[in-house]
DNA sequence: ACAGATAATGAGCATATGCTCAATAAAAAA
DNA sequence: TTTTTTATTGAGCATATGCTCATTATCTGT
């Protein structure tokens, strides 16, 4: 929040440098991800507004070696971006979720036990929400994605499961959509209780996920029924 | 972010002030007021680290004036969150969710599309997210003031409707809460959607609020049979 | 051991930012 | 109209903050 706090007055000695620490040499690979690690940490407890002075700091390291690694804050934040959104995407996700040799409500199961760690993830939660907030692109992306490596295939599952007309058929109603943002909202707000307000979490959180999809499976069920039934009997 | 960017060199002129807008004289209440919704605005967008002066900016007015009714920004803050969280609390949704001369269904879909439509206020829900992060106190007690307020009698007015004993007879279980939880998650999700990601919300907002408050209402019983059942039959 | 290469340091620069206060002008009182 | 009161202004202070660069220390190859 960069609120001014009062404090002793600014140093006028000449040059009483600190003990002088010992340096340690790190290859180049190493300390830049060292730096990019310490980096996510930093700004996931302070946001992206924490200083650059703080977080070398932190890190044991000068400023100045901050910056022979990362031109720029921004740039450091953009890698950090990358690592959480990019990176962390699982490719075999894509498989479990279509997996026809698995049962849909097990594959389901299996795929959001996975994927809800992120949750437990304290760097994870709250660096989307800070870039989200931030207005980072990469976040708005991310969140579209979702959409189509999850919610689409899921739902094109789904519908294949209670025999509706795919996806290619008939695109996502909004009720479909709604059904798996209610999904992911319910779970993301774990992460949100735990690592934002600090209120008590399940102490059971994969009985929590697995009664949570369970519900959702249960749902569509119901919601598809519906809709087979007014399929069949043209309305009026 | 307050990232450095390269402006015009330090103005060095001798004192070639603007063109010395008017002044406007407001009595000290509604300037308070006006700086403080203004600010409410203001910190939404930019979060708490945006700058004192560029809010006076886009209040038209000096940036002593905002000293004036407020000493410090973290007083400004204060009262910003005590009109989020506190003013903004309804007293009639505690009569709402226990007025049984109305069926329970009907009580809650009336409550909900109440306090839903916190989600359509930019303000609300991007302040009550940047507060939470900044780990303000009143943030977490506002989270736990929804326990109280409306976990509880919720289940407790559930427990009623399926037969179970009351919440002084049996305190909340975990999946009660967690149901609670994830449906105000679910909704809450809206809210981050709209305001923070940027994604498409529903078109049908109400739709949406009904349909998950039906949903609730339908697991609830379900949860509660099932509980009914075990009560019956006592464990081995 | 010595030299060359380069990882690491921290004083310092330029601007950003919370906040103060003496001067000013609009409204109210006389 | 004149005087008094007080809401309003903005230059300016002290510190905060992103970033640079000359200097220093460690490692590697000979």
């Amino acid at each position: 929040m960069a609120i001014t706090k009062k404090k002793a007055p600014r140093r006028t000695a000449k040059k009483q440098s600190a003990p002088a620490r010992k340096r340690v040499r790190l290859a180049p690979t190493d300390r830049s991800d060292q730096i990019l690690k310490g980096a996510i940490s930093f700004f996931a407890k302070h946001g992206f507004g924490g200083q650059t002075r703080e977080l070398a700091v932190e890190l044991g390291i000068s400023k100045g070696l901050l910056y022979r690694y990362f031109p720029s804050k921004d740039d450091l934040i953009d890698r950090i971006y990358d690592e959480m959104f990019v990176r962390r995407w699982k490719p075999e996700w894509d498989a479990i979720l279509v997996d026809r040799s698995v049962p849909l409500l097990a594959r389901l199961k299996r795929f959001y036990l996975d994927y809800a760690q992120m949750l437990h993830d304290y760097e994870w939660v709250r660096i989307y929400l800070y870039s989200g907030l931030d207005g980072a692109s990469i976040a708005q992306r991310f969140a579209k994605l979702v959409t189509e490596r999850i919610y689409k295939p899921i739902i094109g599952e789904l519908r294949h499961e209670f025999g509706l007309p795919g996806l290619d058929k008939q695109p996502m109603t909004e009720p479909e959509t709604e059904l798996m943002w209610a999904l992911h909202g319910g779970l993301f707000y774990i992460g949100i209780r735990k690592w934002v307000y600090r209120v008590n979490t399940p102490r059971d959180v994969a009985g929590t996920v697995t009664r949570a999809v369970e519900r959702i499976y249960a749902d569509a069920q119901e919601l598809m029924r519906a809709d087979q039934i007014r399929r069949r009997s043209p309305s009026p």
